[in-house]
DNA sequence: ACCTGAACACCGTTCAAGT
DNA sequence: ACCTGAACACCGTTCAAGT
């Protein structure tokens, strides 16, 4: 990549972090090219779809996750690696809300820019579900599937502003349904 | 009102439910109008934001779905009463899809057009939960909040095509997180 | 190779002008 | 009273023209 292009990309992906954290994944595009300085063209160039730019953002965070439920194995009983790591997955896609939409429809769409990103990380936390069923801990009638839905749900949940008072709480209600109650 | 405006009225409700349920609830309003045969202008006059068509849409399931609660407490036992209510609520919000984001953001803002209907409908629910919760069927610390948040992520769940073969598995995963286990 | 911005086909929403 | 559709300020996306 020529040294300018580069630059642009690296600017226009910092504002859009900046941008969608706040407004969420549907913010605008011409908005994130004109607070980067570039023309509209050259966003597209770099980004030909929104998942493209989404990709871009969420990647590192899916990386990290992937590389967090490895660290929880060492460190946890599985039931609460799972739990942990559940949480922080939450966490990552509540940064940019109305993401979780996307990256429910990218597992199913090897064509989505985002199917790489979503296939690891539902890789990472089957990983651990598996790891707590094997224990007993986590029911064993869920797949790796089933958790990312329910990882998608709470997401859903906590990007809701009126439910934020009670998102911890259901939270709790969620991942306990996963964990079988001793 | 005038004749010819009930006429309007009727007609631009009964292509909404069409285009909405084929189309979601973001569907293009102009489109709506279009497909009526009424000015942009009218569809506006009869209903002046999203919200009070969508209410318009949803008062009558919501209508419903109250009558259910009431016949199902006389012939079911409450935990099963609830369970059986809440999989038609979902049933219900996933005819309109996405439409379950304004109605639980209707709840906590008394100014929405959808307010009315929701809170008559979280009211219906709390109150078969309420019931489940007297004989110990259903955890005791939910609130009927609680209830339509959880409504409003298994509606979510349905709404993503991607999951469509997993979803009553995961209905079956988030209902049974409300009931207490025996 | 890369950038730009006009152009196209859409939105939601408002409102002056008509009947 | 009610209806209409142009007008306004936006979108996402494409692409000819420039450097």
């Amino acid at each position: 990549m020529r040294a300018d292009a580069r630059k642009n990309y690296d600017h226009l992906l910092a504002v859009a972090r900046t941008v969608i954290a706040e407004q969420g994944a549907e913010a605008s595009l011409r908005d994130i090219a004109r607070q980067a300085g570039v023309g509209l063209g050259t966003l597209y160039r770099h980004f030909p779809r929104r998942e493209a730019l989404l990709d871009a953002l969420l990647r590192a965070s899916f990386d990290e996750l992937t590389r967090r439920a490895g660290d929880l194995e060492g460190s946890a009983a599985p039931g609460q690696a799972l739990t942990v790591w559940l949480r922080e997955a939450v966490a990552v896609a509540h940064v940019y809300s109305g993401a979780i939409e996307s990256m429910v429809a990218a597992i199913a769409d090897p064509e989505s820019a985002l199917h790489a990103s979503c296939h690891a990380m539902r890789a990472a936390g089957a990983h651990l579900l598996a790891r707590a069923q094997a224990t007993g801990e986590a029911r064993a009638d869920l797949d790796g599937t089933d958790l990312f839905a329910l990882l998608g749900a709470l997401a859903w949940l906590r990007d809701q502003p009126s439910l934020a008072p009670r998102a911890d709480h259901l939270f709790d209600v969620i991942a306990g349904a996963i964990l079988v109650r001793v």
